[in-house]
RNA sequence: AGGGAAUUAGCUCAGUUGGUAGAGCGCCACCCUUACAAGGUGGAUGUCGUCGGUUCGAGCCCGGCAUUCCCUACCA
């Protein structure tokens, strides 16, 4: 069968998709005797476009799950989008404001409509996109976070966790977005460091007895403030300790108090206490049962506290009390000052402590299960360092604000009592209060995103039903995801999952770095240095960029991306692609085995390179299998890629040329035919994780194949074990010496500038019996490669003038040498033999150095003494034997 | 401030149990040798950040230092 010369991915990626897709090959079985595989995918935003990020995340999954469904496991890829509360509202707004309206305007419940029809238009491009990538996910289980199904779930847990007192609502300093006028959490809460000043204020005393100076960064907070604190200890102020200071604008009096809080050494060793606008004031507010005066509206100006400044916003507030305080006398200095500002990692705007009423999960007793069950190893994470994060995490965690001042998302299933203050919280919709009968309305906030994404690895699977789909795959086996929401993420779930499974949601957490550009920035589109996967698998193929990211990662660490290195593995997917095309046209009359992938070759029909092929293949199957179990995706495709590209394109496929000519009648043909269907059958198997597109075609067009490559076995050591004892190590070792004296011979005709065209005359000197039968043996394929006009195997002889070139390989020694007469200028030959000497003369002085030391020979182990001493021996001889070739020459 | 990681060829990085360093790209030379120029053959390049320790032996183990990065928490 005829392939064109060069791969275009494109046609065929979409092609292959489409008919695995109709087979259904990426569906999960309910109910299987085969052992479950599970993974959920991290389910991106709806509003989401496929970035590297995304791209890096899903070809580690989608290898995974390839690599376990080959390998014989009922596969689940849980697929699902997730409706992101925020960043989905914003995009809706965005469209409304272009119209001139606002959420407003239509109402809550148009507007939630008006988000399910962008949904229902938009929703489908990311995963459309990962179809690109080759994700094999299931995708008729395909779930959005606001499906019936996960919207049960939630409101089960919330019921649930409120029925037993872990969920509550309460008057609290939380983070506040003044720009969506919700709360957002701790965790999105982004700080930045800012320039700004330190303002000295000084606060008379109310008796006039006279002022205490404090400092602030924020002046525009004393309008809270609701007392002034010094350290008990401080002796400055001891006399001061339950005075009252008659607040500088607003002449409102407030309290001295001493709290352990305050730095003595700091500034003036007093602190402005604002318990509505700062965690540290808070709780010294609550310590000292202080009044929380909250000075600002939601968004974000100041309210009816603000005497004068009410409508301002802070930053304008800020100017405007800095000028009256300096007009009154009461700012003393101004010094420029270096901090951190938290901002809303949603929308970049500041972020403010903001009082207010707002829904928690208590975190306590789930994050202790949640830390148990780590510590116990019943998840582990990969790489294991991520282990100690997440536990100290755990340790500190705070109790989790739920709720959020939107539209769109989870709706809180609470309703308050218009008659009495009674809440009711229920899984269905009440008529009436369940206290007093009288009319409820229901919260007008939303869950966090998170919340939902909490419960997915369950409630995917059709929880809270009783579902086999929950018995099979519940806990999942892996789930794969970024650093940056272990603590999101990864950690909610684990606690939720331990509250309402009683298990752990995954087995191992696989966590992966970050994609960088190639200068090591981070990929982000404000900066302009995001490529985009979907236009790189256009111009180069999904296999192509899988394998560029699955060659980079290792132990978790970042990657730099650059296309240079994509187009090697473009480069790479061609040489596949071309390597097979003409291993193909060497098989155009194999007759193909009635018993397919089980047919094996005599081993005693099998050539020198046939053993040696298969010996390297059952090292690459070792070492792919050991990789991937360890999550070591880097060496696994590196180890494919040597073998593919070193292994059996350049000396494979050239050793058998001549057998596999057209028309060749060599005897050892059918074997050699064999071993080569065989193999290459393997090749596309095992790369079939990291290239699924390309190896899926290949496979397609091979002699020996199945029904279909993705439902294939993943060759392995055990399941290869009757093939591959057809390999021989010793013979591997003997090929090597014939490929050793090959790359001689070109690097004496390189190195000596002696034309391709020209042929030459070779004597090859054989230290041994063995080495000369080796030679013997291989004599056409050296003549070929090394393109030879005589070659002549025995003892050296005392030619005039002659290239000579020494190969070792495992004990075994040989003599290259190549009669220069008439050839060339033999001054290139003489550098060449000193540069050889040379070298070959440290490697003596090293040894020689080593050897004589007594403590090495007594306490090195023997085996390495010995391999010392006869490299010695050899290393010397080899100069002797170079010292006359080059003696001849001069 | 605390915690973690990194430092190896011009660039990007491998180097799993300690035994005298590897890949890709780039570079140099030669080559359209009928699978592949997205290719072939050959070549050059490293006191493995630094100082010290353990060891017969250290890129690898231990400690100090330097530089860089990340995370967590932040003093008004």
């Amino acid at each position: 069968m005829e392939l064109p010369d060069r791969y275009s991915p494109n046609e065929v990626e979409k092609r292959i998709y489409a008919w695995w897709m109709s087979k259904g090959y990426f569906r999960a079985a309910e109910k299987s005797t085969k052992i479950p595989y599970s993974v959920i995918l991290p389910p991106p935003n709806v509003t989401g476009q496929l970035h590297l990020g995304h791209a890096l995340n899903h070809t580690i999954q989608d290898c995974l799950v390839r690599w376990k469904r080959m390998s014989g496991f009922n596969v689940l890829w849980m697929p699902g989008t997730d409706h992101a509360g925020i960043a989905t509202q914003s995009v809706v707004e965005r469209e409304l404001k272009k119209e001139g309206k606002n959420r407003q305007d239509l109402g809550r419940e148009k507007f939630v409509e008006r988000t399910w029809e962008w949904k229902e238009q938009y929703g489908g491009r990311i995963v459309e996109q990962m179809k690109r990538l080759g994700d094999s996910c299931d995708w008729d289980r395909l779930t959005f976070t606001l499906d019936d199904g996960p919207s049960k779930a939630v409101r089960k847990v919330f019921v649930d966790l409120y029925k037993k007192g872990m969920i509550y609502k309460g008057l609290r300093l939380i983070n506040w977005s003044p720009q969506l006028e919700s709360a957002i959490s701790d965790l999105e809460v982004e700080y930045k460091e800012i320039k700004g000043s330190m303002y000295h204020i000084k606060y008379p005393l109310a008796d006039g007895s006279g002022e205490i100076e404090v400092a602030t960064t924020r002046p525009e907070t004393m309008l809270g403030d609701t007392a002034v604190a010094v350290h008990p200890e401080d002796e400055r102020y001891a006399g001061m300790i339950g005075k009252q200071v008659s607040l500088p604008l607003t002449q409102r009096k407030i309290p001295i108090i001493a709290d352990t809080y305050v730095d003595k050494e700091f500034g003036s060793g007093v602190v402005k206490i604002t318990p509505a606008h700062d965690f540290n004031d808070y709780e010294v507010g609550k310590r000292h049962n202080l009044q929380m005066l909250n000075i600002l509206n939601k968004n974000g100006t100041l309210n009816e506290h603000g005497g004068k400044f009410k409508g301002l916003k802070v930053q304008e507030a800020r100017k405007q009390i800095l000028v009256d305080l300096e007009a009154a006398g009461f700012l003393s200095r101004t010094e420029p000052h270096v901090h951190q500002v938290g901002h809303c990692s949603r929308t970049g705007g500041v972020a403010e402590p903001f009082l207010s009423e707002q829904w928690f999960v208590k975190t306590g007793p789930m994050a202790a299960n949640a830390k148990r069950v780590v510590e116990s190893g019943t998840t582990v994470f990969e790489p294991e360092s991520w282990t100690k994060t997440y536990l100290h995490w755990m340790s500190i965690i705070q109790d989790w604000c739920i709720s959020r001042q939107l539209w769109w998302g989870h709706r809180i299933p609470a309703w308050n009592c218009t008659k009495c203050d009674h809440i009711t919280v229920s899984e269905t919709d009440p008529a009436a209060c369940e206290k007093c009968g009288g009319a409820v309305k229901q919260e007008e906030d939303v869950l966090d995103t998170w919340f939902s994404s909490a419960l997915w690895p369950f409630s995917t699977m059709g929880w809270p039903g009783d579902t086999e789909l929950q018995k099979t795959f519940y806990p999942t086996s892996v789930l794969v995801t970024g650093f940056d929401i272990i603590f999101f993420w990864v950690a909610r779930m684990i606690m939720l999952g331990m509250e309402f499974k009683q298990d752990v949601p995954f087995r191992t957490v696989y966590i992966h770095g970050v994609i960088r550009d190639a200068q090591g920035k981070k990929m982000s589109k404000s900066l302009g240095n995001a490529e985009d996967p979907v236009q790189l698998i256009e111009d180069h193929g999904a296999d192509a960029l899988r394998y560029t990211l699955m060659a980079q990662i290792a132990g978790g660490r970042d990657l730099k991306f650059s296309t240079q290195r994509l187009e090697g593995y473009r480069n790479f997917m061609n040489k596949l692609w071309n390597g097979t095309r003409f291993a193909l046209k060497g098989l155009s009359d194999f007759e193909v085995p009635a018993d397919g992938v089980n047919a094996l070759p005599l081993k005693s029909e099998l050539s020198d390179p046939d053993q040696w092929l298969i010996y390297k293949l059952g090292l690459v199957e070792k070492e792919v299998d050991d990789a991937l179990k360890s999550y070591r995706f880097s060496d696994a495709s590196n180890a494919l890629y040597a073998f593919v590209w070193n292994v059996f394109c350049d000396w494979y496929i050239e050793f058998t040329k001549p057998i596999l000519a057209e028309g060749s009648t060599a005897p050892e043909k059918k074997a050699t035919q064999l071993v080569m269907a065989q193999v290459l059958n393997r090749i596309v198997r095992l790369m079939h994780p990291f290239a699924p597109f390309i190896t899926e075609e290949i496979y397609q067009k091979l002699p020996i194949r199945g029904e279909a490559l993705i439902i294939d076995a993943y060759p392995t050591p055990k399941l290869d074990k009757a093939f591959l004892a057809l390999g021989s190590e010793e013979v591997a070792l003997e090929l090597d010496l014939v490929r050793e004296v090959i790359t001689a011979l070109r690097n004496i005709r390189g190195e000596n500038r002696i034309k391709p065209g020209v042929k030459i005359n070779a004597r090859l000197a054989p230290k041994e019996a063995k080495e000369q039968k080796i030679l013997g043996a291989n004599k056409g394929s050296i003549m070929t490669m090394a393109r030879l006009e005589t070659c002549e195997v025995g003892p050296a002889e005392s030619l005039a003038k002659c290239a000579v070139q020494p190969v070792m390989v495992g004990g075994m020694t040989v003599d290259v040498i190549v009669p220069l007469e008439g050839l060339v200028d033999i001054g290139e030959e003489v550098n060449r033999i000193r540069k050889t000497i040379e070298k070959l003369q440290r490697d003596v002085a090293g040894l020689t150095q080593r050897l004589s030391d007594k403590n090495f020979v007594a306490n090195a182990p023997e085996e390495i003494v010995t391999a010392g001493k006869a490299q010695l021996d050899e290393s010397r001889k080899q100069i002797n034997t170079l010292e006359g070739a080059l003696a001849r020459l001069m």
